[in-house]
DNA sequence: TGGACAAAAGACTCTGTTGTCCTTTATAAC
DNA sequence: GTTATAAAGGACAACAGAGTCTTTTGTCCA
C-alpha cells in the first residue's frame, strides 16, 4: 500500500535534486544520477517525461541540463507521482472489478475513498521546497 | 498510491464473499468466482495462498470449499492484503534508493512514515464484520 | 470400492513495467 | 563553421506479476 511504482520514485528522487540547486543552476542527468544512485540512462528517461509533462524545462547543449519549470513550492509529490499513475489509481473495492458505482457502494466504500483522498491531499500538500537549500 | 495489487484485490474480493457466507456454508472458488467476476482459476489460485497463508481453510471433495479460518472480525484488510506484499512495503524516500537509515533521513521522511502508518492503521481497523450478513 | 467433487500444486503463457542502448537534434563555446 | 555537450526520442532486452491450464491429492457419497 501506499506505493507509487519504481518509476515514481526516481521522477521524486531526480526532482528533490533539482529543487535543491533550484535558483542557481541546471543539472545534467548524468549528474543527478550520480548522485542519487540511479543509471544515467534511467533517469534521462525519466526526466524526458517529466520534460514533456512540463515539470521541468531541458535545455540542450554545454552548460544544460534539467532545471525545474516552476517554483518548488508549487511542485507537490503528489502532482510528480500522478504523472506515472495513469494506470494504478483506480479506486478499489473490497467487492472485486467495478463493483462500487455500478450497484450500490459496498460496506468499505465510504472509508476507502476517505483514505484514499487522505493520501492524495497528503501528497499535494507535501511541495519540493522541503528540499531546497534554504530550509535545509 | 494506495495501490495494493491486483492480487491483493481479488484476495479481499473472496475474503469479503466468505465472510458474508461465514458460519452457515462454505463457498468454493468456483462459486466466489462467478459472484465476484473473476475467473475461476484465479480465485483459485489467490485462494490456495490464503489457505497457505492461514487465513482460509479448504476442505476438498463434495461439500467442501473454503471457509474464513478466524472470526471475520479479528481478520482486517491490512492483514489480507499484507500477505500479498512482500516486496512493496519498502518506505519510499524522496532521495531514491536506501537513503532513510543509511544516511540522515530526508526532509520528508517523517511526513512520509506517518502517512504510511495511519495507512496500515486504518486498514487495520477494517475487518471483515463489516461484510457479515447481520451488519448488511 | 468406485465415482464425482473440489482443493493443492506446479508449469506455463501473457502482459506491462523497468531499464538499457543507440541515434538524432539542438545549443553553446571556441 | 566546427566541435563538444547534453537532451529528445525510439527501439529493444530483461524482468516481474498476473492469469491460465493441467495434474495430483484428498474427501464425501452412493
Amino acid at each position: 500500500m501506499l506505493s507509487f511504482g519504481k518509476t515514481g520514485s526516481v521522477a521524486v528522487a531526480a526532482m528533490s535534486y533539482l529543487a535543491q540547486v533550484h535558483g542557481k543552476r541546471a543539472a545534467t542527468a548524468v549528474e543527478i544520477a550520480g548522485v542519487r544512485g540511479y543509471s544515467a540512462a534511467h533517469v534521462s528517461k525519466v526526466l524526458t517525461q517529466l520534460s514533456v509533462a512540463g515539470l521541468v524545462e531541458g535545455r540542450r547543449g554545454p552548460r544544460g541540463g534539467y532545471r525545474l519549470a516552476r517554483e518548488p513550492g508549487s511542485i507537490s509529490l503528489g502532482e510528480i507521482i500522478g504523472q506515472f499513475e495513469q494506470h494504478r489509481n483506480r479506486i478499489l473495492c473490497p467487492f472485486g472489478k467495478g463493483w462500487c458505482g455500478n450497484r450500490e457502494p459496498c460496506p468499505l466504500h465510504e472509508e476507502m475513498v476517505a483514505l484514499q483522498e487522505h493520501n492524495q491531499g497528503t501528497l499535494r500538500g507535501m511541495t519540493l521546497d522541503a528540499f531546497t537549500e534554504e530550509e535545509g
